[in-house]
DNA sequence: GGCATAAACGGACTATAGTCCACCTAATCC
DNA sequence: GGATTAGGTGGACTATAGTCCGTTTATGCC
């Protein structure tokens, strides 16, 4: 069997789609870019975009993908406290967490406006997005001390959601949102 | 300044609508009905169902209204615990705030579509209805001893987002759900 | 009752997401 | 290099949300 290679021309369009997506986002706002006109821009079909990304939240999961995977990298290899550190390494899981949430809030401010497509143009988007199974993943590892660490994990992502920070974010501003999430943190894992 | 009342015509309308919202949502499921298919059953134009309910979630608001406001009149005035009770007394707010977390999964549960709608129709529709103003409030007042009791009712709250909800539901199921948001009011109010 | 007016009405219209399918072409095999 | 074919392409098409504005009507006043 072998691999079944991704056809010549939709590569150049797959990345063509991408890179006009990324300016057009970047011009003109997320939520002000329609589809049709990424499609335009990128010189390439309706049918093409769609059949390729799904929808727009799919495009803007793609659009994440590089960073969040950077991200995941770093967490599952980097150095301690975010990553395990080199094997002997003493950190506890709080100090973990504590890490996590704090890059992970890194990542989400810095690209709230494509997040927030990405996990609400479906409804029960964010659920099914590999990503949301690695952070949940992650999260409920490091909860193990408490009664069902795979609901407190899905609690704290809770909070981790683009729309509630985007929400909160405005009312509060950055500094009070962290704390919260210290504060959620440290009574998760006291 | 005599208020002036509302037509004779806009009031048998609004009924209409709502009669005919609540019928179809129960009949067909709140996603599967469109605005046009309400605007029919009604036998009222679009621009008058928009004009008064503004989108799809001003429509799921105003059908949720009433069940609304009668948890938030036992909040407000009920008997304990999830009331305060009549004068005197003696409750304490981990108790008040784990009745309402219950109180509010029971209506939550009762219409999940229908709040689905309502929260996520437009972007920040939630935060903005004035319904979640109101359980904010309330929870931020049940955790005045919390450093930032504001941020922190916003964090419960983000629990308690229909969208998280209908997601976790399906994976863990009513009870874990149940249970996990109690351990987030124990470690709020510890 | 007749009139003025502000409010409400409703359907044509626009914009956008997403589907469908007839056609095209890159890769493979001989 | 020509035939084969799986997969890709793109634009016409549908469905739906939401807007606009000319027309209608309830209501308060004389």
């Amino acid at each position: 069997m072998s691999p079944p290679r991704e056809r010549a021309d939709a590569a150049r369009n797959r990345a063509a789609v991408l890179e006009a997506a990324a300016v057009l986002f970047r011009e003109r706002g997320v939520e002000a870019v329609s589809m049709d006109a990424v499609a335009a821009a990128a010189g390439v079909g309706k049918g093409t975009l769609f059949r390729r990304f799904g929808d727009k939240a799919g495009l803007a999961t793609a659009l994440l993908d590089e960073q969040e995977r950077d991200l995941q990298e770093a967490i599952l290899f980097g150095p301690a406290p975010l990553g395990p550190g080199p094997p002997g390494t003493k950190v506890t899981s709080q100090e973990r967490l504590r890490a996590f949430v704090e890059a992970y809030l890194d990542h989400l401010l810095g690209h709230l406006d494509l997040v927030r497509v990405s996990e609400t143009a479906a409804p029960g988007a964010r659920y099914r997005i590999g990503a949301y199974r690695f952070w949940h993943r992650h999260v409920a590892l490091l909860l193990a001390g408490r009664a069902d660490p795979v609901a407190d994990a899905h609690l704290l992502l809770a909070a981790l959601a683009a729309e509630h920070v985007a929400a909160v974010r405005v009312e509060l501003g950055d500094e009070r949102l962290r704390g919260s999430l210290r504060g959620l943190v440290d009574a998760l894992t006291s």
